[in-house]
DNA sequence: TTTATACTTTAGCCGAGGTTGAAATCTGGC
DNA sequence: GCCAGATTTCAACCTCGGCTAAAGTATAAA
């Protein structure tokens, strides 16, 4: 089994590829950046993990997984998405706890437990932010959900995902009555980037920055 | 917080200062061999822990924890009973899978986790094993249970704890029928250190060997 | 009291995964 | 086509927690 260190890279690697649209090419400076590790620390992790051929490298270039990488990748990421879901089911706890504790359990967790959780999950697809969790067998499925803030006015959207990136903005969304499964309605959209204002549930009105905006992932409705 | 490897030998320490019986100073060669290291690995971290006062140390002379350092082990020790208990009640593992998954666990969950899995099990005093599970505040009760292989011939018993050193005992104990509470006579002692012959429930009977034996620990009954 | 033997410590090494500072390379603007 | 600035890599170093080989210490037997 590769090190937690290893499995960490590529989980970033695999999220800076496929969950970030802003991304096109995964870079040294991007891995370190998101890791909060100096970059040179990157280089020569991705290096070893080319050498393992878990990862494709071309110096100066940037990195992409290979597949046996990839599967590896999204393991880890079944693990974290599947205690996320048992922590918040089982034990309670909210939606903004919830990454912290499973970052760490993610690298320890035996199949066995895996499984466990899994099934008494009902087997699952989504976390408690509507994030995907990949299938044993390393399927996962591509999220069609866009960020709200890219919604014009007059739009009706449903809540799909909301980033997890940070315990306050969920917090946040939580306190504004925001769930997955909420409906809502793009009112207007100030000039020059300004804040949206959203009819929520037929009777509540918020306004709502961009930046928030943007960690919110929807669905339009009709 | 210290690191894991602290952690590790804080525990062990505790471990052979407290629950065995035949050890009266731990040595240096006791750690390293119970952790399955070489013995200037062990020299070398008992010598930061004492630094840091986690332990007293005489050169040549052994080791002892400080009062922080068995707080920290009985932490430990509390983390690793108490999700030995809840794997088995709560995710259907049999005693002798718990202690493996346990151990991986032990140093990642949060005071949160802990709190949480105390409270769904009902704030338990023992594991799946029985042995004494420490309260937050790091009291355990002291056992006082005696290894099967002291008894004498006539005399009642209850089973009260099983070493979990190795999950084949365990099994092997399972498959006898033996759990805690289960009640046994001694009926013969074999001459030369033999086997006991023993009566389990009015019924069944056994020969066992005192090497098993010694790692079945029991109260004696009238 | 000496000595063989067992145990412990010292010394020096290794790999993993970080760091900083300097050198190399790439890229966009002139 | 060249050059400035950003990015990447190299080089040298650090800590942690292991290791082996060799030296030091304690102890029990002679």
């Amino acid at each position: 089994m590769i090190s937690q260190a290893m499995q960490d890279y590529l989980k970033t690697i695999y999220k800076l590829q496929n969950e970030r649209a802003d991304v096109v090419v995964v870079s040294n400076s991007l891995i370190a950046e998101s890791m909060r590790i100096a970059a040179p620390s990157a280089t020569s992790m991705i290096k070893k993990l080319a050498e393992i051929h878990l990862v494709e490298y071309t110096p100066y270039r940037g990195v992409s997984l290979s597949e046996a990488g990839e599967k590896i990748a999204l393991e880890i990421i079944r693990h974290h998405r599947l205690l996320e879901l048992y922590l918040a089911e089982a034990l309670g706890y909210s939606w903004d706890e919830v990454d912290a504790e499973a970052e760490k359990l993610e690298h320890v967790i035996s199949e066995e437990f895996e499984d466990r959780i899994d099934e008494i999950l009902g087997f699952p697809t989504i976390d408690p932010h509507g994030a995907p969790i990949p299938s044993r067998r390393g399927d996962i499925y591509k999220r069609t959900s866009l960020p709200l803030s890219q919604l014009r006015v007059g739009q009706c959207a449903i809540v799909q995902e909301v980033s997890d990136q940070s315990p306050e903005l969920l917090r946040y969304v939580e306190d504004l009555g925001l769930k997955l499964g909420t409906r809502m309605e793009v009112q207007e959209r100030a000039p020059f980037n300004g804040p949206l204002l959203l009819r929520v549930d037929a009777e509540k009105q918020y306004s709502m920055g961009l930046e928030l905006a943007s960690q919110i992932f929807v669905a339009i409705v009709e």
